[in-house]
DNA sequence: ATTGGCACTCAGGTCCACTGAGTGCCAACA
DNA sequence: TGTTGGCACTCAGTGGACCTGAGTGCCAAT
């Protein structure tokens, strides 16, 4: 059984490790931290955490570092997660409140987060969720490729090239619009995908064949989800802490460029909505991303699905200054502009 | 003056050098290659090339590695590109000929140059240049903030939201749609940059403050460039070389990021249209960028304004089988594409 | 202009001894 | 039972001494 004291050390080790990137020792401990005991107590509590498997030595004769299951320990047990200083959060109303759009929101959105955070900051494309058609363009590019556009009220705008079986004009192209705006206009996306869906029995065969590739590619877009894109920042930091990735950070630059991985990662962390979750170091070895650790929050744009941010770092890190930051920036997503 | 042979041995050191990593003696370049003379010739060949700073030493008594000067003298000789494999024009044919849209093009461009030249590698994005307004869209966010959609008949889709100074309805939102689609639509850019400057004193005051707010937000949009975009691909590349930049790759991270610094270069290497523009070295230095080539080839899309495409590397890379795919990717484009 | 020979240089590897931070354990103590 | 001081032990890291080998620079001969 680890006693409240040892805990105390832990935290302690853990917290000089990540500032100093050195295993700590017993020495170190009783002279930073003001524990009223004496350092063979603490090679005493040491000695239980290592027992436990909290904490490690890198060679025989030296300080302790935290472990996966160290690190592990140390999150859950900060419940207190100290709240960002008033400055910062001004710094973060002031930062994203300019924003116009969606897209420059999210961009303000990851880039702020990287700054706080000092780590690659990830976030992820809130999809349109319940929003309605608003009105459906098509843009002829050559006589049998059209450009659809899907434009959406919550301000999303989707667009596609569909390719059709016959070349259709510019007339007969109107006619093709205003019948789809019939179909998808102002409906729920996802009423717009069924009823884009139907057979075009009362026009002439060809045309019946180019209008369901229309639909069909604009049904598609109704359904997609932008959900299945990420924006990112803070490579630099990511190549400034590259020492602690033990492997390389390649494995992190790939998951980045894939954005697969990253965004089967986040749907794993999808449960506990508002809180932080955390994956640390071997956690996610599944995902080829060793010595590196993940966290994340769900946030939720009024008008949109709920999605998430979060940061990616190596397994030594600050977590509760990053958690923190991660907590705080989705809440005022979630929150602050939900009141507008 | 050098002579004919000392430029290749100049060759030969850059060759082995960058296939090596390590500084080329006089003894390896013998056996290597077959000229037909002894180390000790060699050796005089190379204290004249040093003597014209296209190559150094690192040290006393080693190697030589050629110097950025002498990277660009080996450079500008490279008249002979090797033109790629069959495979390899294969390889682009079927790679971007399945593309539908420009995104999707340009990311798949980018992928294929970075996979093909194992470096990072960066596409401009195209302006739609001549285009004309095929259609507005305007979209209510809250009462007095609107989404301008300009949609043109290239297939471009330009978003941006207005801030209005009085609240406007969904029924004044129709008539204004109305009139600014009359006042813009079907005609180019530029054109419908100006028409959209214009007064609107036939309607009452409140309303012509709103349409102006409209109109010279959609204006902008017909202004802006998309020129003012990269897509990057293949970082995982830059991490790999990363043993060839010699402070580090942040600045390079940086300058990906901040994509200011890119365009700005590109936008110098602008000259020279078809043919492949090098940057070496510290030709790059007043972009923060050290130890860094750059490599670029203009292309055009039919429809849009020129462009560029390129890498970026360290000093010591593989200029000829870059050069040779960049110039490659960058004609697929220009001229297959131009065709359809 | 080219070549073989030779002295010289110097980065990098190996060996070795030393140092100091840090542990583990024990016996003494509250 | 938990805490403490003491002490022997371990071992990474450092720095000096030495050696090796690749490679140059130069010269005299061809």
């Amino acid at each position: 059984m680890v006693s409240e004291r040892s805990l105390a050390v832990l935290r302690a080790i853990v917290q000089d490790y990540v500032a100093s990137r050195e295993p700590v020792g017993s020495k170190a401990i009783v002279e930073r931290h003001s524990f009223g005991v004496s350092a063979a107590t603490i090679r005493n509590d040491m000695a239980l955490l290592e027992e436990e498997e909290l904490i490690a030595a890198p060679h025989t004769s030296s300080g302790r570092i935290p472990t996966d299951k160290g690190y592990r320990v140390f999150v859950d047990q900060l419940t207190d997660v100290r709240p960002m200083s008033r400055a910062q959060r001004l710094a973060i109303e002031t930062f994203l409140g300019e924003s116009s759009d969606l897209d420059e929101l999210l961009a303000r959105t990851v880039r702020l987060v990287a700054q706080l955070t000092k780590q690659l900051a990830v976030v992820q494309y809130p999809s349109f969720g319940s929003a309605r058609v608003r009105h459906v363009e098509l843009v002829s590019l050559a006589p049998d490729r059209v450009l659809c556009i899907l434009i959406t009220d919550s301000g999303q705008v989707e667009q596609r090239v569909a390719e059709l079986p016959n070349p259709v004009d510019e007339a007969a192209l109107s006619a093709h619009r205003a019948r789809l705006n019939d179909l998808a206009g102002n409906r729920a996306m996802a009423d717009a995908a069924e009823s884009l869906s139907g057979e075009f029995a009362d026009v002439a065969p060809a045309d019946a064949l180019v209008l369901r590739a229309l639909a069909s590619t604009l049904a598609d877009q109704a359904r997609a989800q932008r959900q299945d894109r990420l924006v990112v920042a803070g490579a630099a930091n990511l190549v400034r802490t590259e020492q602690d990735f033990a492997g390389s950070i390649l494995g992190v630059i790939e998951a980045i460029e894939e954005q697969v991985v990253l965004l089967r990662l986040f749907g794993e962390m999808a449960a506990d909505e508002h809180a932080v979750a955390v994956r640390i170091g071997r956690e996610n070895a599944s995902f080829g991303l060793g010595e590196t650790s993940v966290l994340s929050s769900a946030f939720e744009i009024p008008g949109r699905d709920i999605s998430r941010l979060g940061v990616v770092g190596p397994t030594r890190m600050d977590y509760s200054s990053s958690m923190a930051a991660v907590r705080a920036v989705a809440r005022y997503l979630s929150r602050t502009l939900g009141e507008n």
